[in-house]
DNA sequence: AGCACGCCGACT
DNA sequence: GTCGGCGTGCTC
């Protein structure tokens, strides 16, 4: 290991890949992938600081031009090294190269502009100067509160869960927590899931941290991030708000990291370092010497299990803040609607609440899982449905422009009038779930005003919240959509929520699909009913006693709980057993076959305890023309599966088998989504 | 980013 | 004839 890769300055684009330099015998102790160094650079041989990624026995170019690191550079910017350290986790942990984790990490500066940061992503609201103590929180919230700043103040430090039910009032907890922490002069970071927070809760924090705060959401450019990372340095704010990215804030000294929403799956980055939010929490956290509160009215079985175990500590919040009763919940099966002749998409339940709700001048939402129902294109004569020429998926239309466009790699192409296939000129496109359901209402209820919200026909998220406002103002009687209206909004005049067809998330076929059916029902029931009118919740399923419908219509987490567990526990999933993923591609199908045969059987022949499973080409078996092979490996621990990632990069690294050198092979720990 | 090399205008 | 403009391009 003479030689190591060393990344310059990683804020500028033109010098963000690594050069390679000597290590002198005197520095090789020191010098490890994170190790900052002092090395010679350009022609001047200007001194500059780097980042050792990785160190090596055969440099990429010719020795004769390397030169010599300089020195090894001790930390003298605590926060820096803190985030080079959560780098070398991430890399370690994740299976990514540590410039793809120290990227992550340190963003670049990119095109830099000073001027966002004075710009104030809300308009100046008055500072209360209680600065949050005028909340009144009920018994629940009060103990959750004095018994984390009781363990806080003690030096405890741990994770927490609160279990919270919809309309619990988490947010004022969360308000609270942050608040004692702050006033300790410690900074909290607040982790939202992507969909973003509702205005409503960015006033309040705004209301109770002032200047102090900062909200950082997705469509933030680099600058105005950047910006906010000098303000977090510098000690000018206390509390960040923000997506998983969030976690990156340069602090410098962290109390607390509250993640709200802890299940939701965008938590779980889907680019390289595929890091989970909350792991990354935990062990920056520890670090720093803070504590993790995770929250969620429907914990993901991982969390919920590591509570029961002692591992996390719980809290329960069962009553609803405001007082608001649960709202009534009804199963309809629909094969007794089908057998009673009922062909169309509403059972009769349903069509009479809709009617009952309309007419009495309340507001109904019917939620469809799109999954299954994308507008794909095909012919009607023979049949063909139009494909991607590049992914294998169908293409599917974009609202009336008459172009077909493929979700996975953007290829467009214009809608042909004749079939290619047999030349016939019945092309249609199946319409979008959320479109039939629409024509369905208006059949019921002529004149009815619906607004219809999903990922197709809702381009940018400014109609998106144009959709919602209008919806919150009444301007519509039904509002229609896909996951998108299930979370978190909060409409006084709701008193139905519909789901149409409840099982469609079961089907998908992963061993997390009875638990994000789960979640979508108890998440959907909680829409209604949020005023002083108790709502009502029709589930309409075809499969009526399977136990996530059940328990979601008796809004009862616990009885959820423990049949998941059990079935977790009988198959090996998570968190029982650890999974990992192993996904392999290339251009070149035989390539990619090829390393998922030799990868698979490498580690089966370490011969760990461990149970692989595959290869097999995956779900979607080309994406932008690369060919997809994927196979799985369950171990009791995580460390076990860490151990044969490593393996299989060194094997990677050390170039064995040549042919499987072009190919690309991501690593994914706890997949979200089956391949 | 910095610093060099590089090929066209007004100066000791 | 030379000093110097900052336009491309490389830096292990």
């Amino acid at each position: 290991m003479r030689y190591a890769n060393v990344i310059i300055d990683i804020s500028h684009e033109a010098v963000d890949r690594p050069f390679t330099y000597i290590v002198p015998d005197e520095l090789v102790s020191q010098c490890h992938p994170g190790t900052k160094v002092s090395i010679p650079f350009g022609k001047g041989n200007s001194e500059r600081m780097g980042v050792i990624l990785a160190l090596t026995d055969h440099p990429s170019v010719p020795v004769a031009k390397l030169k010599e690191i300089s020195s090894v550079v001790l930390s003298q910017d605590a926060t820096e090294s803190r985030l080079i350290e959560l780098a070398y986790y991430i890399k370690e942990q994740y299976g990514s190269t540590m410039i793809d984790a120290l990227k992550l990490v340190l963003p670049a500066k990119k095109t830099y502009r000073k001027k966002a940061a004075d710009k104030e992503p809300y308009s100046d609201e008055e500072v209360d100067e209680s600065r949050g103590m005028d909340i009144i929180l009920n018994e629940e919230q009060m103990s959750v509160v004095t018994d984390f700043t009781g363990e806080y103040d003690r030096g405890v430090r741990k994770t927490y869960l609160i279990h919270g039910i919809t309309g619990s009032g988490k947010t004022e907890v969360y308000i609270r927590l942050i608040h004692h922490v702050v006033s300790r002069g410690r900074q909290a970071i607040m982790l939202i899931p992507e969909i973003g927070l509702t205005y409503q809760t960015v006033k309040r924090f705004k209301r109770y941290f002032g200047e102090r705060v900062a909200i950082m959401n997705s469509s933030l450019a680099a600058g105005e991030r950047f910006a906010y990372y000098e303000k977090a340095k510098n000690r000018q704010i206390d509390v960040i708000i923000g997506p998983r990215s969030a976690l990156f804030t340069p602090f410098p000294d962290v109390g607390i990291i509250i993640m709200d929403e802890e299940h939701e799956g965008t938590y779980k980055s889907e680019t390289m370092p595929r890091f989970h939010a909350r792991d990354v929490a935990i062990k920056l956290a520890d670090m720093h010497g803070a504590s993790v509160v995770l929250g969620s009215a429907t914990p993901s079985v991982e969390s919920y299990y590591h509570a029961l175990n002692g591992d996390y500590g719980l809290f329960e919040l069962s009553n609803r803040a405001t007082g608001a009763m649960l709202p009534e919940v009804e199963i309809v099966d629909l094969r007794t609607e089908l057998k009673a002749g009922n062909r169309t998409m509403f059972s009769n339940v349903l069509r009479q609440r809709l009617v009952e709700t309309v007419s009495n001048g309340k507001q109904a939402m019917l939620f469809i899982n799109r999954r299954g129902y994308a507008g794909f294109v095909s012919c009607r004569a023979c049949g063909k449905v139009m494909k991607c020429p590049h992914c294998d998926v169908s293409l599917s239309e974009h609202r009336g422009k008459g172009i077909l466009v493929c979700h996975y790699c953007g290829y467009e192409a214009p809608k042909p009038n004749n079939c290619p296939s047999c030349g016939s000129k019945y092309i249609m496109s199946f319409k979008a779930g959320t479109e039939q359901i629409e024509e369905g209402v208006k059949k019921i209820l002529p004149g009815v005003r619906t607004l219809r919200m999903d990922g197709d026909t809702t381009t940018g998220k400014d109609s998106r919240e144009k959709i919602l406002k209008a919806f919150g103002e009444h301007k519509a009687d039904v509002l229609i959509g896909t996951q998108m209206i299930v979370k978190g909004h909060d409409f006084a005049d709701v008193t139905l929520v519909g789901v149409l067809a409840a099982d469609i998330s079961l089907a998908s076929g992963d061993y997390r699909a009875g638990e994000r059916t789960f979640e979508l029902l108890t998440q959907a029931a909680g829409r209604a009913g949020r005023g002083s009118v108790p709502g009502k919740v029709v589930i309409q399923t075809y499969q009526p006693d399977h136990y996530s419908i059940v328990h979601a219509a008796s809004q009862d987490y616990k009885a959820f709980y423990e049949e998941e567990i059990l079935y977790r526990d009988i198959a090996g999933y998570p968190p029982i057993k650890e999974i990992m993923a192993v996904l392999i591609s290339d251009k070149d199908e035989d390539a990619a076959y090829l390393a998922a045969v030799n990868l698979s059987g490498l580690c089966r022949a370490k011969g760990r305890e461990v149970q692989i499973i595959g290869p097999g080409k995956a779900g979607i078996g080309k994406i932008s023309d690369r060919h997809r092979y994927v196979f799985y490996i369950k171990a009791d621990k995580k460390e076990d599966l860490i151990i044969l990632k490593d393996d299989m990069e060194e094997w990677l690294d050390s170039g064995a088998g040549d042919s499987a050198i072009p190919v690309k092979v991501a690593f994914d720990f706890g997949p979200m989504n089956p391949f």
